[in-house]
DNA sequence: TTTAGGG
DNA sequence: CCCTAAA
């Protein structure tokens, strides 16, 4: 019947196929296609919807905000995310026609009705008072069934979120480093518990202090923004991060601990003081598009009037079978290289379900119905909550033209942070500042307990290694995704030229239009390393316009998902990143005065910005010097090292061979060329 | 962690 | 570059 409405108001949901203009307007990735499995769903889902959610926000918004909400504040908003292949501009008209007016039964239950699961983000409560009065009787619904997106998000992993901020920063310098960041948004499309006062800008500090850390990592980093190009080298953006904060406000929920086993878990969510929240929440796209604030401002006022209305209209669900299989029949159609899954380990190494993340809030002695081996919480029937304060997503390379705006800039980094999120990531766990390796250890081995602080216990993001990094052209605003029938066609065709010179360690055979020596000890931009205070910049070269993450290996979206968890477990060879003169250069210098076997030192004096070059390389690369420079030309390959320098090599190898003796001989005396 | 050396 | 024993 509910189907029979929906298709009477010719909305098709997600059999429908995307009109040109639908696809045209598409510009995020369907992140979530790569999911198979409802159990493998997490935080990185939550996150990973929320950062879609974010780029969507974008899109609704002809002039993306550039302001920094001062932690403040707050133009009510709905957030109503459609499906991922409308027209978000279009969700006024979702909003207003089809869900206010006769449809809306459709989306109470996107379980019959296909709608998209994140077609509105409504609680229950208040379409069931809609469908209620529109047609009189209604089925019981439960709020995750009408809470689209995150609200199935917080139904798989378990994490009830009443709030989730997505934030990007980084520094420009030029603009006394004045910091650009993303709107802060707060995404509150979930109904939150009276409770949550505390929460409506998700945890500020928690946000303040890791953002606080950001800036100052990033404050090192100089954009070369004077010398016709910004290039980031991987530092601008090794700061950059995306902190989501989560809250928990439900103390009712008692469903299975394990996720794997979790089908049948059972939520429900507070609604009380969803219309409060909800106006609290600020979205200067709202303000972009008039219209839509109107509409849904008003629209939003009026639904917080059935909030009130008692709604006992309740009704159990299978998770099951329930939005992801829908979600994924709907985005097959997207190319998202995303196919990857989140590492099965990574995320069991989540106190999932029950478990929200971070801040141990509370226990409930709700006996677990999963049977599953690694949940510590199993063996003493009893669940540990968790809240999720935040994620850092900490490695994100842009090149971007100075001429870009920074709303370019800023769709860019969102773009790259949401292809990152899409991605597979690894979950990492942090006690106590220090990093949780073994996953095969239960909580409670762990040291995790109930009596934990709420701020000892935390999570990271981690890129995998293996997964290939977007390559975001910032000039676009509003990129299409992989999959978008439209080409990207003003990216630039130097931007592969540079991409693969990046990836080959080639920057020599690069056009350098701002002199060579900065590159002397080029920063690598791709080992995830928080960007270092002083470091140099790599300059990029001529054209580079394109926001060029470097992907590790770009055949890791062949991979199988299964497999990818493992080859994520055991790192990947790193890229091979021949020396350049310049930088066999520098380590011959280093080593002529340091010496030998001093190797740390010779990092520390030479490399020290460079990131990807360890002691252990430069001992290889002098091994391998040496080797070369004792073998006749014609049998060295790779790009030719002067022979001045080789020379040098062999001198600077016999001498301190020959101190080394020394030193043995004699341990008494320092040896020392200085 | 760093060094040293084999693979 | 990787791996790892040894320090």
């Amino acid at each position: 019947m509910v189907l029979q409405k929906m298709l009477d108001n010719g909305f098709n949901g997600y059999q429908m196929p995307p009109t040109p203009r639908a696809a045209r307007s598409s510009r995020r990735r369907c992140i979530f296609q790569r999911k198979t499995d409802d159990h493998q769903l997490g935080a990185f889902d939550l996150l990973a919807t929320v950062a879609d959610k974010l780029v969507m926000e974008e899109g609704i918004s002809p002039k993306p905000v550039d302001t920094i909400t001062d932690g403040e504040q707050a133009k009510d908003k709905l957030l109503i995310v459609k499906s991922c292949d409308a027209d978000v501009r279009d969700q006024s008209s979702l909003f207003t026609e089809q869900v206010s007016e006769a449809p809306l039964s459709n989306i109470c239950s996107n379980e019959h009705t296909s709608l998209p699961n994140d077609a509105c983000s409504w609680p229950a409560s208040v379409m069931a008072s809609e469908c209620s009065r529109k047609f009189g009787s209604v089925e019981q619904l439960d709020d995750d069934e009408c809470k689209l997106g995150l609200g199935i998000i917080t139904k798989k992993c378990d994490v009830q979120s009443s709030g989730c901020r997505v934030s990007v920063g980084c520094i420009l310098e030029g603009e006394s480093e004045k910091q650009i960041k993303m709107d802060p948004k707060i995404y509150r499309n979930l109904s939150v518990s009276g409770k949550d006062d505390v929460c409506s800008l998700g945890c500020p500090e928690t946000w303040d202090g890791k953002q606080s850390a950001l800036v100052r990592s990033a404050n090192s980093v100089k954009f070369p923004s004077c010398r016709g190009h910004m290039s980031c080298g991987s530092f601008p953006f090794n700061s950059e991060g995306v902190e989501i904060v989560t809250r928990d406000n439900d103390e009712n929920s008692s469903r299975c601990t394990q996720p794997r086993n979790a089908n049948k878990a059972i939520r429900r969510l507070p609604r009380s003081g969803d219309c409060r929240i909800r106006k609290s929440l600020a979205s200067k796209h709202w303000k972009a598009t008039p219209n839509l604030k109107g509409e849904g401002y008003n629209a939003n006022k009026e639904r917080c009037n059935f909030l009130n209305t008692k709604n006992s209209y309740k009704r159990q669900i299978s998770q099951r079978d329930y939005p992801f299989k829908k979600r994924k029949l709907y985005y097959c159609s997207s190319a998202s290289n995303s196919d990857v899954l989140v590492s099965s380990d990574g995320i069991s190494s989540l106190p999932e379900n029950d478990s929200k993340g971070a801040a141990l809030l509370s226990v409930n002695a709700t006996p677990t119905s999963g049977a599953g081996e690694c949940s510590p919480f199993q063996s003493r029937n009893s669940h540990v909550k968790l809240n999720i304060k935040s994620f850092r997503v900490p490695e994100l390379f842009i090149e971007i033209p100075e001429t870009a705006t920074v709303g370019s800039l800023k769709r860019s980094v969102m773009k790259a942070v949401t292809a990152i999120l899409g991605g597979g990531l690894h979950v990492g766990m942090l006690l106590q500042g220090k990093k949780i390796r073994d996953d095969t250890r239960t909580l409670l081995q762990a040291g995790i307990s109930h009596g934990n602080k709420s701020d000892a216990l935390g999570f990271t993001l981690e890129p995998n290694p293996t997964q290939a990094s977007p390559t975001l052209c910032p000039e676009d605003p509003f990129q299409h995704p992989r999959d978008s029938p439209q080409p990207l066609a003003r990216s630039p065709p130097t931007a592969n030229e540079v991409q693969d010179a990046v990836e080959r360690g080639n920057l020599d055979a690069l056009p350098d239009p701002l002199g060579s020596n900065i590159r002397n000890f080029p920063e690598s931009n791709n080992d995830s390393a928080p960007s270092t205070p002083h470091m140099s910049l790599e300059k990029t070269p001529t054209g580079s316009r394109a926001l060029v993450a470097v992907p590790e290996k770009r055949e890791a979206l062949a991979i199988v998902p299964m497999c990818k968890s493992k080859q994520s477990e055991s790192a990947q060879r790193r890229m091979r990143r021949p020396f350049t003169v310049s930088e066999v250069e520098a380590l011959v210098q280093a080593v002529e005065k340091l010496g030998t076997g001093r190797w740390r030192d010779v990092k520390l004096r030479a490399f020290d910005n460079v990131k990807h070059r360890t002691y252990v390389d430069l001992k290889d690369k002098w091994k391998t010097l040496v080797h070369t420079a004792r073998i006749s030309p014609q049998q060295r390959r790779g790009e030719p090292v002067p022979q001045e320098l080789l020379d040098r090599v062999l001198t600077a190898h016999a001498y301190w061979s020959k101190q080394q003796t020394k030193y043995q001989l004699k341990p008494q005396r320092e040896s020392c060329l200085v």
